[in-house]
DNA sequence: TTCACGCGTAGCATTACGTCA
DNA sequence: CTTGACGTAATGCTACGCGTG
């Protein structure tokens, strides 16, 4: 068994800088496949990662929707050109950002346009920026420096809070030593989203790119896919744990079932000396599914209603003495695979029709029909 | 062709910080 | 005001694929 999570076309170009911004009321979310085949999926470029990639199993019998998703984006408008289209939270919407560039002071808004923000200057170095000790904390708290006016367009741009942070952090840079934890704003967490939604994993250059957009450092970037990876990792296997109960459930519920029937058979056997007269029975399994075998000798023993079929196989040599039965099981259950034998040949496992083949060669009798 | 090496990125576990009830 | 739970950014590590000499 397993489970897919669908989230979006791995295959796809990354969009997402391409298209137009989402809309205002944009959802964001996945879907989650829960799939019953072998593991597809998986990583264009490596098939050993294959979580979190959309299910190419074709059989794929269930999808939870966690969230509502919709992959509708906004064009672009002459009011709202590419750039802010692409960015609607540039426009009007964050009355923090509002604030940051209205009726802030100087000293102010710079504090808070930098918050968050990689500094031009880093250029498209994400590799040196990436690594754990190049200081990336210190710098990115570095607000102020270099502010240059044009960048902040995805700063935080609020929030008093950050304010004070960025104080703390100016301290603390002077030691250098603490780490410190920026929270994305909104509207950045938003357009990652979105970005994940697209692909949720990054090339190089989608990275840079994303962290251009989002006046964040490239390691930012990449460190929150892989935090977000590992979020909707979590929560597959949630579901996953989920499902799994569901099936152990109904697996319960069906061994009981099936248990309540075997008594009720045996019941049955014993009161009546007919059974006694009939041929062995044998339970059959069969050897590759391990499903319950069905021939059908239509002896009609069963009682009314009940989806067990009982059937008297007939034996190949009269000297077997073993009371056997052989048990249909109806479609009842989670099983969907049309195991049931009521649908007539055209439905019969490979495995009952090689029986009935068998018991026809050794028993034949022509005008047994074949539906239990 | 094979091997060693470096680089980039993945997953994973963990830490540390910020927020909220 | 304090505290614990929770979410999440960030760190450190290992493994793998790929390109290159």
């Amino acid at each position: 068994m397993e489970l897919a999570l669908s989230l979006g076309d791995a295959s796809k170009p990354f969009k997402f800088l391409d298209k137009a911004a989402p809309t205002k009321d944009h959802h964001l979310g996945f879907c989650m496949g829960l799939g019953g085949g072998g593991g597809g999926g998986g990583r264009g470029d490596d098939g050993r990662r294959m979580n979190a990639s959309a299910s190419t199993d074709p059989q794929t019998p269930l999808q939870l929707d966690l969230l509502p998703f919709s992959p509708v984006h906004r064009r672009p408008t002459a009011a709202a050109p590419a750039s802010e289209a692409r960015f609607p939270w540039l426009i009007a919407t964050d009355p923090a950002r509002k604030s940051s560039s209205g009726a802030m002071d100087g000293s102010t808004q710079a504090r808070r346009l930098e918050v968050n923000r990689f500094s031009g200057e880093e250029g498209d170095d994400g590799a040196a920026l990436s690594s754990p000790n190049s200081g990336g904390s210190s710098l990115q708290m570095d607000f102020g420096v270099g502010s240059g006016g044009a960048g902040g367009a995805f700063g935080p741009g609020k929030r008093d809070l950050e304010a004070a942070e960025a104080e703390r952090a100016s301290d603390d840079d002077e030691n250098g030593s603490t780490r410190k934890k920026l929270r994305l704003s909104k509207d950045q967490s938003a357009f990652l989203e979105e970005s994940f939604k697209e692909h949720n994993t990054l090339n190089p250059k989608q990275k840079l790119a994303l962290a251009k957009q989002l006046n964040l450092r490239p390691r930012q970037v990449e460190v929150w896919f892989q935090n977000r990876r590992a979020r909707t990792k979590l929560k597959q296997t949630e579901v996953d744990c989920e499902y799994l109960k569901r099936c152990c459930e109904t697996l319960t519920e069906e061994n009981r079932r099936l248990q309540k029937e075997l008594q009720e058979l045996r019941a049955l056997k014993t009161s009546q000396p007919f059974y006694m007269q009939l041929p062995a029975t044998t339970l059959t399994m069969c050897p590759s599914c391990e499903r319950v075998a069905t021939t059908n000798t239509s002896t009609s023993a069963a009682p009314a209603g009940n989806p067990i079929t009982t059937a008297a196989a007939a034996t190949t040599s009269g000297t077997n003495n073993n009371s056997s039965t052989a048990l249909s099981l109806g479609g009842g259950g989670g099983g969907s695979n049309g195991s049931s034998s009521s649908n007539g040949s055209r439905n019969v496992h490979p495995f009952v029709q090689q029986l009935h083949m068998s018991k026809q060669q050794q028993q034949p009798q022509p005008n047994q029909p074949a539906a239990s």
